[in-house]
DNA sequence: ACATGTGAACTGCTTCACAGCG
DNA sequence: CGCTGTGAAGCAGTTCACATGT
């Protein structure tokens, strides 16, 4: 195996492919085919091997993989073999939807502080966490150390919230506002965009 | 302008450069080059006048490009300039978050019903919409056409609720389970997948 | 003079097709 | 024989660089 770049698109659906095969596991299947992965990711097999062939090949020519030991090494890559640590950051609706999203935690992600700017907020439980006034977020990653901070945030205010966890070492960002951050370098920073998809569903919808 | 396949990476941006674009036309600013779109939404000038020359190019030469014109063609390509019916299915945290979620009707997205499976959130009332019982959903969906079905559900429910609402005529899903929905080809489906960013956010973050 | 519009070059990702190995 | 692993081909999207138009 050398060392290629691995494609962005490739990792976004390791990430797919380890939850069907988690789905796999807990149904008590042992071996499976590219072909079978292609199928149930809606994908394609030439590209499922090629994905696994960038990390030097996990399978048995003539027999295929073998479920766990593929989703351990896949969890491995990315980096799931780890508790990550995060916040969220902005107790909306959409923010305390998250909080409560058993999704994170299955995957790896711990949620360990809610903060919002609203003092009304301050105190109120959350799956066993109180929300903490805004105020408190450089005290916390202070004596907390976080990873990932989830920004669930008005795009106005999102940028000034950046630059504040950065600043207490925080290195990724996922980023909910349909806003531009900017961040040094070695700041990960990923936007989810809720409108984006409908949009591009209308435009497909609308030149039929 | 001859017609060739559009990217449909073009068509995320275009809902970027749009919502960008109402920003500058709400600050009152009549004329935008390619290069400071570009900076606005972290792009390249060069893909901005691309992504626009795909629709024949909306520009004055030596001047720019027409703020509030630029913005209304925009919105025609995407499908923007009518009004879009929506459903949310699955009332859920998520659900109710994006049933709160002021994006959506600020783009002309309308969500007309809420459904869910328990009984005991039947009636309550969310932005003065009343949550039905999903036995009604058919029965509704006869009554009032309805474009795009909004699915906030548990993974093993998607694809029963997918094929009960297309049969009903809804031509666009917003699927937020990781899983595979099928359907027939006319039928657009998106996926939104809140975990797979974490899991890029944490390869990346690992790989440093 | 200046910013658009665009063919051409480039880069990156996907698919093909088959050699290699269990 | 079957399914993986992989070079090579093919395709799609991005960036370059400049001719074009105002």
């Amino acid at each position: 195996m050398k060392q290629v770049k691995i494609p962005e698109a490739t990792i976004g659906r390791l990430s797919f492919y380890s939850r069907f095969l988690t789905k796999l596991e807990n149904d008590g299947i042992e071996t499976v085919s590219s072909g079978e992965i292609a199928k149930g990711i809606a994908g394609n097999s030439a590209q499922v091997r090629k994905d696994f062939a960038y990390f030097g090949g996990f399978g048995k020519r003539g027999v295929g993989y073998n479920v766990a030991d593929l989703n351990r090494n896949i969890k491995e890559i990315l980096g799931l073999n780890r508790e990550w640590k995060a916040v969220i950051v902005g107790m909306g609706n959409l923010g305390r939807a998250l909080a409560y999203y058993h999704g994170f935690a299955a995957r790896g992600f711990r949620i360990i502080g809610l903060f919002d700017n609203n003092p009304s907020k301050k105190g109120e439980k959350i799956n066993n966490l109180e929300i903490q006034d805004a105020s408190e977020l450089e005290n916390f990653l202070e004596k907390n150390p976080v990873d990932i901070a989830i920004l669930t945030l008005p795009g106005e205010t999102v940028q000034f919230v950046v630059d504040r966890v950065v600043k207490k070492g925080v290195k990724g960002i996922l980023n909910f506002a349909p806003v531009v951050v900017f961040t040094e370098k070695d700041v990960q920073v990923r936007n989810v965009d809720l409108s984006v998809n409908l949009e591009i569903l209308s435009y497909n919808l609308n030149s039929k």
